[in-house]
DNA sequence: TATGAATGAGTGTTCATTCAT
DNA sequence: AATGAATGAACACTCATTCAT
């Protein structure tokens, strides 16, 4: 931060660039994603409590009061980074399914996959925004997060509609499924005995099936 | 408060009371007990990142430096409420399967019922602990959780051995199925609506009994 | 917002408007005047130290930056709009005097009901703009101010010399007969206690006539 | 605070000190005073606002945080500071009357005296407290300086009792009459002219005794 | 003349931890 | 063993002011 010491010694009057100190004034979409991605980085690399709003502005290269010009409060910003996770996991999912075709079965592990097959990066993301330190969740929160499941849910009504799934309670199934899932990589439970995920991918997949009446089947 | 205004004059040699001036100490497990009740009742009601030291203290009935007579710091306290906790489930967990006898179905029904049937401050609480706010995790912690899944996987792994289930990689369906209970209630994932508790056994004992190759019958 | 997506593709040279792009600029007077006016009903509602330049500008419906076009300082505002309503009553004082006539008795009364019998807001104002959070008075300040007891010297000055009134230090006197109504009604002094105004215009109106020797009466 | 600045070059380990850095723990009551002193002395040079919660615990010699020990918030310090104040007044001109005896004028005239003749630093003081950037006044406040015009009601009322004043509305009256001494060093009003404090108890005095039907004369 | 994004010093308040008694 | 006064680093948030456009 204070690390333009300027070497001693050296005579000069006036500024010390002679290129502009940069553009002053950016497009507001671009440094709210700026923001957003140094939020970001920073909740990845210390955690949701950790991280200070000047950690978020030194991140972005912004002074301190223009967070406030993006972000009402530090847990607005939590929020918003937490709403991107979540739709960039929806989407992701959304597309794994579509591309697994009609194949009721490769649907099923489509969502697996694409549940455990997180980005290491990704994976820890997740850990951090929604396993440790979490703010309260508000009422904006639930909504956004409730896609998630709601993806999956979806799944499960049209499989069965289509009498290719056996489950009796949908709603509640998707709700128990997706937790299968969900958090399962949280080193809490697992400390450094995290199983590897060939294995959790496997064994997931044979639970999520038999849970629907298919086949554990190749 | 700085009332202790002897009065004067009184010609006195000697300590006045007769009786002790209060068992000032107490047995060093007591006191411990204590504050450990105390950080858990401020857990439930205001969560691990609004309690403070002064409200275990106070909550105890002690001075403030007294916690550090019992505790290093604050996350250590945090970590003992939690080692407590999980102690206390996985000791009803046991008697659960215990209770159920001989019959695997049951015994895995027994698993599903204690995972979900708490009470309601229990289930606050296990919230509180293990979802809201959470620390970082550190390896004493991560033993003492481990037993819970440990439970889940000797179950499996007797009934495995006796040929009542038919589960292939047995340590990582244990910590698949164990997801699949722990953290159901959690608010950020159902807002408000979270099934209620008899859907949520019958399916969840569904997917259990299923996973491991039984038929869904009573 | 920064919505200025000019439809691409469709050719065009020079500027799109026959007519002006709305006046953006306004004779500096009246400018001026209604950032006065925004900052004025700013303080009324909130008070000196609560209002802020936003508020101002907002107010006002003009860009922050126009703010410092028009004055050099938040500071700079305040003793604006308190030069304004100086002048605001001196005049109101100046008039009221006038219209009492050749009575010199008439006179000071007219002086202590112009002083005592202001509009709610106006008194507020008054309130919000002298006794509370006032910042350091300047010297430019002071002597806009002064004039308000200078109206009040110049009628002791003309009674006497007119034989009507008997003081003996008129500039003294001026000084704390001015004192006894201003401020009279605020609320740090009072409470919920303030008299009702009539009864200050009585009382207020005996103190002036006794303190210049003339008699209660009518 | 940091200006143990160690004269560079010494060799030295360990603490500077030989005698021990001081007790580190106070009565109560002195440290809540000396927390007073600091506030009011730094009200007095700064000002309400300018004031931080930092210079009032660098002038105590405490740290931060021992200010909260003591005090709610920064507002509650300053509702202190005034509280003090004014029963130091109230104290001080009960005094001035009982010390002038059984004369009423005599009384009337120890009130403008008390009431003017304050000393340079309590007179700052009193501006600074209630003329310059005054908090809002709280019910607690006004209380405690509603006293202040009490005092000088109870004296008008004896003297109506007695048959020596011959003042129609007294509570009114009190007001205004305590009005007309408080504040009348406010710079706002005066500037640089100021009368002098002679002249302003010669000119009060008259105001007083004929406001309440008494001659002038000595 | 007008704009409004950007700045960054400033401040009240919290709270885990220490330590003299 | 027990106390509780004292500490001080940390942090979220505000807002007057600037300046490139």
């Amino acid at each position: 931060m204070t690390d333009q010491s300027v070497s001693q010694g050296e005579h000069r009057i006036g500024p010390i660039w002679h290129t502009p100190p940069v553009a002053r004034t950016k497009p507001a979409d671009e440094r709210r994603e700026e923001l957003l991605d140094a939020a970001e980085a920073s909740i990845l690399e210390r955690g949701i409590t950790a991280t200070t709003v000047d950690h978020v502005t030194t991140g972005a290269g912004v002074a301190k009061g223009t967070f406030y010009l993006y972000f009402k409060t530090k847990a607005d910003v939590v929020a918003a980074v937490q709403r991107r996770y979540n739709d960039r996991f929806v989407e992701q999912l959304r597309r794994a399914i579509a591309a697994a075709g009609d194949d009721w079965a490769a649907r099923l592990d489509a969502c697996v996959e694409a549940g455990l097959h997180d980005h290491q990066a990704e994976r820890r993301l997740h850990d951090a925004l929604f396993l440790h330190t979490r703010p309260e969740p508000g009422p904006d929160l639930d909504d956004a997060l409730d896609d998630l499941v709601g993806v999956f849910r979806d799944l499960l009504v049209e499989g069965v509609a289509a009498g290719a799934y056996d489950v009796a309670d949908v709603d509640t199934t998707a709700v128990l499924l997706f937790n299968t899932l969900h958090g399962v990589y949280d080193p809490i439970w697992l400390g450094a005995r995290t199983p590897d995920e060939p294995r959790l991918v496997a064994a997931a997949r044979t639970i999520y099936r038999r849970s629907v009446g298919l086949p554990d089947g190749p």
